[in-house]
DNA sequence: AAAGTTGTTCTACGATGTGTAGAAGAAATC
DNA sequence: GATTTCTTCTACACATCGTAGAACAACTTT
């Protein structure tokens, strides 16, 4: 299972927060003033964003332009995607995935469980 | 998010597996004959078995009796709450939930869209 | 084209988590 | 009380992650 640590966690978060894809020094701006809540981000160097990003990278959640000269980075995937993608993973850890999502059915909220009904309807 | 090893894991998985409480040693003479899949299990020490316990006691996991001498070992929450619960932590990290729930429903095999519709039709 | 500027890769170090277990201490048994 | 059994403490190797300097490559500008 892919767990993202604190900082790649962040980048992710600001990559699929804009469609674009940025480069690193746009990042390490963007990590200076947008942290998670309230907190002052930290100023980082340049080069902890590009390893942060090779490891992503690495990971297959980001993907480079290396023909533009200061590469642009961009989420592979969308966050929802992600997202979604992670919770199939854990479902399957489960022999009896019925019984899981019994259970995960009874952990959303009301509207959550609207809009479940509403997606499952149709087919 | 609290990831497992792969012994940790293992040692989840067996506990999970059987309703009653495990002392170390039944713990490591079965993780001598249940590995993952068909690959033989390997010969713990008991000590490895018992740090392992008592981290996953520290993640709030296992749960022991102090009481009886060989200590008994038990997971906390069945296998399939724990699951949901992970589900749950990872859905929770994207900001629209319900984009997340249109596209993992779209992961899910038919039966458990089944399943799911029972589920939801009560409410 | 030499020099400077800007960008990328390599290497590395400290912290934490995990697999692994010996050594030492505590408790039950003979 | 000596022996066996069980638990706790301490420790080490390896992986991951935050962090970044040093070295290398590529543009820009005289």
């Amino acid at each position: 299972m892919a767990t993202l640590g604190e900082l790649e966690r962040t980048v992710m978060d600001l990559l699929w927060g804009t469609q674009e894809a940025m480069t690193a020094n746009a990042l390490r701006d963007a990590l200076a003033l947008a942290p998670e809540g309230t907190t002052e981000g930290k100023e980082l160097a340049v080069t902890t964003v590009l390893t942060v990003l090779s490891r992503l990278e690495k990971k297959g959640l980001v993907e480079r332009e290396r023909d533009t000269r200061p590469h642009r980075y961009r989420a592979v995937t969308s966050r929802e995607d992600h997202t979604a993608e992670l919770m199939h993973e854990v479902l399957v850890t489960a022999p009896d995935r019925e019984a899981v999502l019994a259970r995960f059915i009874g952990s959303v909220s009301e509207s959550e469980a609207r809009t479940l009904r509403r997606l499952l309807g149709s087919s």
